[in-house]
DNA sequence: CCTTGACTTGGAGTGCACTCGAAGGGTGAA
DNA sequence: TTCACCCTTCGAGTGCACTCCAAGTCAAGG
């Protein structure tokens, strides 16, 4: 099988189809979707990969217009890796001190956790 | 200084005043924050020191809602430890399995950078 | 006294990212 | 062919968490 439904997509991708089709419609395909003779939409494997990818930065948090941005980038072809680059360290570095932090609270409500397992091993 | 002002408090803490506001109307604090005689909020040391857990919480990634039931529960006194003890315990896996698949999509990112570093012309 | 600026309230508005509904056409098995 | 279920579009609706506004009160400085 060269090409997905939508549903197919939605299945390997973890999406929705509405949140496929929204994708879409909001410029963070590289491009239209491939379309069979009926006007269903049909997934390959180039769709799959980039989906995941922007699913990947979606899921550590970068915002739709940023993603759109990125999009724009590589939808326009050699000649702009420098800029696509600043996009991913940037974002990269975010998620980096996004996720030290976490990890800081995590410790502390872990902390407090720890509290709680005393009182409550006191009282039982 | 025994008590704050709503933005002396919200320097603090990192929030608004805006937000502080919401927060105790919203049911997020453990009572009514204290008063002036002309009806300003006075923050005490207490209050900053639940808003720094809830802060935790929510910047953790915990919902208003749970924020809420387990204010309610503090709220109400001991003799429900357990209960809270379940809201912390379910939100420290949440996050850390979070924290996690995070940690993974960053080193995804983090290879498709390198990528990118190596040479130019990287598929999308 | 007058102005400035921080505070109060209830309620409305914002931004984000979906998520869904309506109305209708396409598809594959029996 | 009929049936169940897939797909299409456009546009509206949802949920969350703020964020802001209007209109008014209050304390301190000049």
């Amino acid at each position: 099988m060269t090409s997905l439904t939508i549903a197919e997509a939605a299945e390997k991708t973890g999406l929705t189809a509405h949140t496929l089709r929204y994708y879409e419609r909001d410029g963070l395909m590289l491009g239209a979707v491939d379309r069979s003779a009926s006007g269903h939409r049909r997934y390959s494997a180039q769709d799959l990969t980039w989906i995941q990818l922007i699913t990947r930065l979606r899921s550590t948090g970068m915002p739709i217009r940023d993603v759109r941005r990125y999009a724009g980038l590589v939808r326009a072809g050699a000649g702009n890796e420098g800029e696509r680059l600043a996009i991913l360290k940037g974002h990269r570095d975010r998620v980096q001190s996004q996720l030290a932090e976490t990890a800081r609270h995590l410790r502390a409500i872990d902390h407090k956790i720890g509290i709680y397992e005393g009182q409550v091993g006191a009282v039982a």
